[in-house]
DNA sequence: CGAGCAATTGACCGGCGTCAATGGGCGTGG
DNA sequence: CCACGCCCATTGACGCCGGTCAATTGCTCG
C-alpha cells in the first residue's frame, strides 16, 4: 500500500506504461506516447462502452471511473470478468483480435480516450520497445483473469468477496484512489453478484458477515478497510499476480 | 469439425503460426521460424513443466500431448485454467512476464521443444510481423481463459463439463487428433474436478448423465461424442472464441 | 411524491459437497 | 502368473452452501 497521486496528472497512458515497463523510457518514446492523439468521450454509469462482436478500430484508455468486462451466456447470464481503474486500457487486445469476445460497460460515470489502432501502430513501429510494454500490459490482464478463474472456482463465497475487495483497494491505492484504505465502491450488489458468480442476495449476506467481521464498512458507495491482514488472510490475497511494483 | 491431418508433419510452430496469422507469411518469415533452436524433452504423465514461481529463461512448444496450466490456493485447492494440444505454446507469456503466476502439468506423456527467449528476441527484432502473430497467440490463450470464466461462473456442472468437451474435440480436430469426434481422453475425473471447480463425484455423477442422454462415450481413457448438436446446445458452445478458422 | 431499483431479511429448496463403501484397472514384486 | 496395493471409477446417504421466492425498507431521481 503506497499510493502515489502525484502521478494524477500525467499523461494516464505515460503513468500506465511507466508501471508496467522493465525500463527507463527514453525521452522520444515519453514525447511519442504523450503524442498520441486521443479522442475524449463521457459515459454514463452501466453504458456499455464497446460490446462484444464489435470490430472496433480503436482501443480506449480509462481516465476516469470504474470500468468492467463481462461476457454472457445465451440463457442471458452475466460474468464479469475484471474491473478497471483509471489509467487502465481494458481492450489493448483488439489491436490484434478484431472481433471481442467481451462487452466492457462503464460502472460509475467514464471519462475514456479513445485511440485510433492506426495511430498505436505506426507508434510501435517506431519504438518496438512500447510493443513489448503493451504486450506486457495484456498479458497481466490475463493473468489477474486467471487469478479470478482460481477465486470463483476454488474460494467460497466469503473469500471470493474478500479477494475481490483486496484486489480492488491495491489497484486504486496504485493509482493513488485508495487512500487510508477507504475508496469509491460505484458497484452495486447485483453487479457484485455477476463478477463472484453468485447471487445478489448472496452477496448481500456475505458483506454482512464481512462487517460482522469487523473486516470492512461499506455505505452509500463508499468503502473502507479496517483490517487489511484480516482481510488479506480471508481472502487468501497475495498481490504478486497484479505485477505493480516494479 | 475438419481435422487437416497433412499438417502433422510440418514444423509445429510453423504450423501454430500460420493457423493464427491474419497474413500470409513470406519465406524469410518461414524459413527463420523453422531454424528456431529447439531443445526436446519429455515428460512423464502428471510431471510438472514448469512451477508457479519460476522465472524461466525460455518458453516451450507442446510437440505432442495434453498438458494443462493451474493454479493452487494456500489451502492447496487447484484450479485448471486451460488444457494444450499439439503446437500450443503454453507459457509464451513468459517471454514478458519474467515470473509465472502459473503451474503447467502434463496430463498425459507430453514432448515438448524448448526455445531460449533470446532466440525468440532475435527473431521477433529480425522479424516485426512475428511479434504480432506470437501477441496475437496469447491474447486468444486470454480469450479461452474467459470463456473458462463464464463456464465456472455462471453455467451448472452438466453444462461445464459439456462445453470442456466441446472445445477439447474442437481444438484436437483442428489440429487432426479427433477424426470422427473422437480422441485420447487422458484426463481422469479428479482432475476434470480441478477443471471444473467441482468434486471428482460430482464429476462422475455428470458424466453418467452425459452419457445417459447419449450425447458421449467414454472408457478406458477414449472420448467420442455421438450427438455434437445436442452436446454443443447443452454447453451453449461457440467456437468463436478459439479464433481457429481465419 | 410516486416509480423503480438496490438493500435487507426470512423461509424454504436443491445442486453439489462430504463421507463412506465397493469394484475395477494396472503396475510391481514375489 | 498371481497377489497385493494403489488410485480411479462408481454409487448411495446425508448435509450444507448458496439459490429461489417473496416481502419490506430504504434511496435516488424525475
Amino acid at each position: 500500500m503506497n499510493g502515489s497521486n502525484q502521478n494524477a496528472t500525467r499523461h494516464p497512458l505515460l503513468r500506465k506504461v511507466d508501471s508496467i515497463a522493465l525500463f527507463e523510457l527514453s525521452s522520444e518514446e515519453r514525447g511519442a506516447l504523450e503524442a498520441l492523439p486521443m479522442q475524449v468521450a463521457q459515459f454514463e454509469a452501466y453504458q456499455d462502452i464497446v460490446r462484444e462482436g464489435d470490430r472496433p478500430g480503436r482501443s480506449f484508455a480509462l481516465l476516469s471511473g470504474i470500468a468492467s468486462t463481462y461476457k454472457t451466456t445465451r440463457g442471458g447470464k452475466r460474468q464479469v470478468m475484471s474491473y478497471y481503474v483509471p489509467g487502465d486500457v481494458p481492450d489493448f487486445q483488439s489491436l490484434h483480435l478484431q472481433t471481442l469476445d467481451i462487452s466492457i460497460a462503464a460502472i460509475s460515470p467514464c471519462r475514456v480516450g479513445f485511440v485510433q489502432h492506426e495511430a498505436v501502430r505506426a507508434l510501435l513501429r517506431a519504438h518496438p520497445r512500447l510493443g513489448e510494454v503493451f504486450w506486457r500490459a495484456t498479458l497481466i490482464d490475463a493473468a489477474v483473469v486467471r487469478e479470478w478463474m482460481l477465486n470463483t472456482g476454488r474460494r467460497d463465497a466469503y473469500a471470493r468477496m474478500a479477494h475481490l475487495v483486496c484486489e480492488l483497494v491495491t489497484r486504486l491505492d496504485a493509482v493513488g484512489l485508495a487512500p487510508e484504505l477507504s475508496c469509491d465502491w460505484p458497484m452495486t450488489q447485483p453487479e457484485l453478484a455477476d463478477a463472484l458468480g453468485i447471487t445478489p442476495v448472496h452477496v448481500n449476506r456475505t458483506i454482512r458477515d464481512l462487517k460482522a467481521a469487523g473486516l470492512l464498512s461499506l455505505r452509500s458507495r463508499r468503502l473502507t478497510v479496517h483490517d487489511w491482514a484480516g482481510l488479506a488472510s480471508a481472502a487468501d490475497f497475495d498481490p504478486t499476480y497484479l505485477h505493480l511494483g516494479q
